[in-house]
DNA sequence: TTGTAGGCGTTATCAA
DNA sequence: TTGATAACGCCTACAA
């Protein structure tokens, strides 16, 4: 296994009988090669084993074929049905994907993120970190200017920023509209962490629905979680505290939505009967909550994958040396999932 | 931005007054530089903010860097865990990952995927694909020998293959045993698609609990599910059918667990009174259940950061030249968490 | 349609 | 300690 020589282009070359430049033609099309030499080519290939070396067709073509993948928070539901869109993509589109990931969004490691995917040489980027606090902090037209394309997914826009997200707002106005609809009046709000942008959407989209409808939102009515199920059991009894006669939550996730579902089965309040709940995520067991939780659907997938599709636009044009042009800034529709939690008719059975 | 020239480390050599040879030195510490000279060197790499490609250097150096992994099942709990950790370690020890999702365990396209990893001349290759029907049978020697190292997640042990998995088997035991530690004697199991090799594994932990205490695994105390929650539940309405006086079930999943609750609260069974409830991952919503599930965790980001660092050690043996020497078989302890779904005192508060 | 020469950005070898 | 020089494997002019 050892004394081999090492199949290269010039191998299969020597072995068909023709030069290397050839059989690179024969390979990437981007020349005719006649029918006979290009069966002598696939056979020699064929029999040697042959597999070309991307990395050296990197170098020589300043392109590697590659995408750099940034994600934080794989751990959910969110970010993992993302992460299959842009796979998905990009596979078809013929790039491999090089992941990073950020423990937690904030990380301080962003640079070095950063480095590693410039030094790979990779063709674009996909920035797919939830904004928190100050973690886009780095991001300056100076920096991006000394980036490979880069496309953000999961924030607001700024001007000069290529960004693609999910209607987070609008998700909330479908829910709290619902909700509305429903004849609800007193209707709470369990955010997540205000320092993430989504919270502040959903938040946002909360407000803006009740104040349309002539009612008031009340900061009593609202209360800061920290998207897992404790907070939201914590927050549905904060809540009640504050407004004994509330007659309905929007939490801003499933997960402190399953922790809102339980709190009220603890303390006898009937889902929907008494309280009508509505979640965020539509995650897979949410059909099974007790009772099954409306929910949000947000188009995960096609997140990604659309993503992918504008960020090789992005890179053809800078390949072909034009000028970038206004950065795509477009927003995905989610949907409203309608299931007992918020059902007026609804029993528990 | 055009005419800029390119900064390469021969641009670095220039500006610092040095050849490239000593630039790379300085960068990879491999041979010595003064310290006058690295200081100019490190000054110019910082003024031109230089990246090193590392395209070249993987061309050169006949190592990538990277790590290929193939993952099915992202959208699932235990893959993207199984991620994180493989993604955590390996960025400890200096690769980058190139990550390849198969969206379905039994897809066609391995020799594919296998090519691209190849081409990118990966220094290893992490398969954590579940091990279902036939998805092996392109693994033998004459194939493991044409591609890098490779360490195989989640199946069965097999001569010549480094496997590192979660042991199912006994995870199924724990769960079985702790049953019947509560008491209970008409233990039913619903598992997974037998097709897989996990599903399958905890059946036969199930089983050789059950013998082992002298009690007969009655083939009418096993339903088949697909892993997900309305094959649960409709497993439950089986049993029950088949088994009047079933007092518990072991679910070789949580969202199966998940239908397994649904179907014992529409039916009026108490859980755990009269069906003690058990199932497998320990998801995060498993405390919010109702009641709370008990199930069995397992070591995933723990095994993808070993998978990672026994592959590491194969790849430098072979970089050695050395024999690879037996392969790694390892196995990791699961572990059962106990909540009121099987819990013989809890009540259903 | 095919061959030849040169270069992509690094590192390794051999001198100095 | 440093500098030339020759690979690494492939692609692209340019020439034939």
């Amino acid at each position: 296994m050892a004394n081999q020589k090492r199949v290269t282009i010039v191998e299969v070359a020597r072995r068909a009988r023709v030069s290397a430049g050839t059989v690179s033609n024969a390979l990437t099309g981007k020349r005719p090669v006649s029918p006979a030499t290009r069966a002598r080519i696939l056979r020699a290939i064929e029999e040697l084993g042959y597999q070309p070396n991307l990395l050296a067709r990197g170098l020589v073509n300043r392109r590697s074929g590659t995408l750099g993948v940034v994600v934080s928070g794989l751990e959910y539901y969110g970010p993992s049905r993302t992460l299959v869109g842009i796979e998905r993509e990009a596979n078809q589109l013929g790039y491999s994907l090089i992941l990073d990931l950020l423990h937690t969004p904030e990380a301080d490691n962003v640079e070095q993120v950063l480095g590693i995917l410039t030094s790979r040489r990779v063709d674009g980027i996909i920035w797919a970190v939830h904004e928190v606090g100050e973690n886009r902090a780095w991001l300056s037209e100076e920096r991006l200017h000394r980036l490979p394309p880069i496309i953000f997914l999961t924030m607001g826009f700024r001007p000069g920023v290529a960004v693609i997200t999910a209607d987070n707002r609008q998700g909330a106005c479908l829910a709290t509209r619902h909700l509305l609809d429903e004849g609800r009046r007193r209707i709470g709000l369990i955010t997540g962490p205000l320092s993430w942008w989504e919270a502040r959407e959903r938040q946002a989209g909360w407000q803006a629905t009740l104040e349309e409808a002539g009612l008031s939102p009340d900061p009593a009515l609202v209360v800061e979680g920290d998207w897992n199920a404790p907070s939201g059991e914590a927050g549905l009894y904060r809540l009640l505290e504050r407004v004994p006669d509330l007659d309905a939550v929007f939490v801003s996730n499933d997960q402190m939505a399953l922790g809102v579902l339980r709190a009220a089965h603890l303390l006898g309040r009937r889902v929907p009967e008494d309280l009508a709940v509505v979640g965020y995520d539509n995650i897979p067991q949410a059909p099974y909550f007790w009772p099954p939780l409306t929910s949000i659907r947000q188009q995960l997938i096609r997140l990604g994958s659309v993503a992918v599709r504008e960020l090789q636009k992005i890179i053809e044009r800078r390949q072909a040396g034009q000028e970038p042009g206004e950065p795509v800034q477009m927003t995905l529709a989610p949907e409203l999932i309608i299931r007992e939690s918020s059902r007026a008719g609804a029993g528990s059975g």
